[in-house]
Formats: C-alpha cells, structure tokens, sequence
DNA sequence: AAGGGCCCCTGAAAGC
DNA sequence: TGCTTTCAGGGGCCCT
C-alpha cells in the first residue's frame, strides 16, 4: 500500500533510470487505466517526448514531459522553475499540462526492467501499461487490485474522471516533511477542527501522504488516540504528533517503505519498515512500550491499531 | 465541517 | 478436499 515514504522510493529508484530517457512507445494492455485520453491518443502524444523529471506529490507521481514540437524549453530551467513554483505555491501545486500523474492506491507498482524481463506469472498478468524507452529498457505498471490509475494530465479536459482528479492532485494539502508543513500551521489546523484525528490524518488536503499505516504509527508514537478530536490536543500533545510524523517518514524512507503485502520499489525490491511497525496489523500483540496488548477499532471505514494503554482513549465519543 | 455509505477489484480466508 | 461466498484493503466522491 504505498503512501508516502513507498512513493517518495520508488521516485528515488527510478529516476536515475528514467530522467533524460525518451518513451519510444507505449503498449496499453488494459484499457481503463489510462485516463483522459483513449490509448491509441495517449500513445500517440506521448510516444517521443522526453523524461525531463520526476516528482512526487502525496502519493502521486509526476512524470514531468518535453514534447518535441513545442512547449519545451532548456531543462534547467523548467527544473528551476518547477522548484520555485512549488515553494511559491505552497500546497496549491499544479500539475502541467503535459504531466503524467501515477496513483498507485492499493497494490500498483511502478517497476524499470530489462526488455521483456519476467516478473513471474501474477505480476505478468497483471501489467496493464507498458512505456517502452529509448535505451531498450521498459517501465511497466502492475496492478494486482485495479485500484490505480495513469492520468494524462493534457488529455480531455471534459472527462469527469481526469478533471475529479487533478482537482484532487491540486487540492492535496503540505507536504508533511521537506519544509512542507510547518509547526505553526499545524498546530492551528488542529484546533480549528473537531474531527476525530484517525480520519483527519487521512484527510489529503490537510496534510499529503499519510496513509492507514503511517497515521496509526504516528498516533502511536505522538501517544494520542485516533479518536481523540484534533482541537482537544493540549500543544504538547499536538508537538508529539508533529514530531512523530516527521520521525516515522524519515525512518521509512530510510528503510525504503513498508512491504505489507504487495509494495515493491521502481526495481522490484520490498521495503524493510514492515518490521518497524509498532501497532499497524499488530492487533492482539503487546504494546512494544508497555506490553498491553493492541486493539483494533474500525474508524471511519478503516482499520485503526492503538495501545489502549498508551494512547488513552477520549472521555466521550468512545 | 463531519461522517456514513458506496465503489473500484482481486486474492485470501472463511464457510459449506 | 474442493468449491463458493465473503470480506479486507486505501482512497475519494457523493450525499446528508
């Protein structure tokens, strides 16, 4: 399940593979993936235009492209310019037209192979978009639930899928690390809300990234409940659960992400923070600070892991 | 603003 | 044992 520190890897894996390169062709497997534009469209925009960079915002990944006839300009500039305009924009951030956006949800994967390497029957048969590089080599989209999508940031602008999406992408909140959110804005966004913090810290537009298994780890280690109300947090309370996420982020990133079950990285290597996980997936065992056995709540649709010791559940509400 | 319901889809687990 | 059914899982949209 990719969140931030799974995408912020799989950038990181594969941009030294893919920057610079050109996508030669593109082989649509299944259809639906692609949106905003038919596949034979999409292919025929794409197919040429140059891997100028590549971003991550949230969960998204953003193939930024040089098209050949037009547009363009010199590398370095765009870069600069990107950079500049993602600071001055703070957390409003578009994509441009030309951009390729990658939500990979659930179980999608982003993997650089070898031309027509095989990744084993499952993983065959679930590749549903192949970009064919200058230099021979392929990246490919896997997809074991169909949750994920490809969206073509230049195609139709009337399709209500594309436009829901990038109203999504351009609503995406800070980013909770990187000089994104800042203490001050955070701890203000706190106390203007009375919603419950286990669906607030999945809420994207208040802060991008965090995903079930983060925002439990980082209730965890801020030791606050999911249910306690985010304007109930006393500002220590709230500067545990600031630091707690800036902490969890970096540690997963360093560890390259939590392979649950079917998170890969862009060359197919699993992630090592699974281990690390304090109270994710760990209902029944002890607390790793107190030895209470963890608990399992479903809170807004979601699975939700606590030490009921720990994190000492709001007065009301429960 | 907050929250419930629903949908996307597959594979694993549970049920018979 | 083997087949069928159920459900988990993340995210986001719609509706109230």
């Amino acid at each position: 399940m990719p969140e931030l520190p799974e995408v912020e890897t799989i950038k990181r894996t594969l941009s030294p593979r893919l920057v610079g390169r050109t996508i030669e062709r593109v082989e649509v497997r299944t259809p639906k993936f692609i949106v905003g534009a038919s596949p034979e469209d999409f292919g025929r925009a794409v197919e040429g235009a140059r891997i100028a960079g590549l971003d991550r915002r949230g969960k998204f990944l953003v193939f930024n492209l040089d098209y050949p006839a037009g547009g363009g300009g010199d590398t370095t500039d765009r870069d600069a310019q990107r950079a500049a305009d993602r600071v001055a924009e703070g957390p409003a951030g578009r994509a441009r037209p030309g951009d390729i956006l990658v939500h990979l949800k659930m179980a999608g994967q982003l993997v650089w192979c070898r031309p027509g390497e095989d990744l084993g029957a499952t993983r065959g048969k679930h590749t549903h978009v192949v970009f064919h590089l200058d230099d021979g080599n392929e990246l490919r989209y896997i997809d074991l639930r169909h949750f994920g999508r490809v969206y073509f940031a230049r195609g139709d602008a009337g399709d209500p899928v594309l436009s829901r999406a990038l109203r999504t992408f351009e609503s995406l909140g800070p980013e909770p690390r990187e000089g994104g959110l800042q203490w001050e804005s955070f701890r203000a966004g706190l106390a203007s809300r009375n919603a419950r913090l286990k669906p607030l810290l999945l809420d994207q537009s208040f802060v991008a990234g965090l995903g079930n298994i983060y925002a439990d780890e980082c209730l965890f280690r801020a030791g606050v409940h999911p249910l306690r109300r985010a304007s109930t947090l006393s500002d220590k309370e709230a500067r545990a659960l600031y630091d707690a996420m800036w902490e969890v982020l970096a540690q997963a990133i360093d560890l390259r992400g939590t392979s649950v079950r079917d998170y890969v990285d862009g060359e197919s290597r699993r992630g090592e923070f699974a281990e690390r996980l304090q109270v994710y997936g760990r209902t029944g065992e002890l607390c790793p600070r107190c030895g209470t056995p963890i608990e399992r709540l479903v809170i807004g649709g979601r699975s939700s892991h606590f030490c009921p010791k720990c994190q000492k559940a709001p007065r009301t509400d429960v």
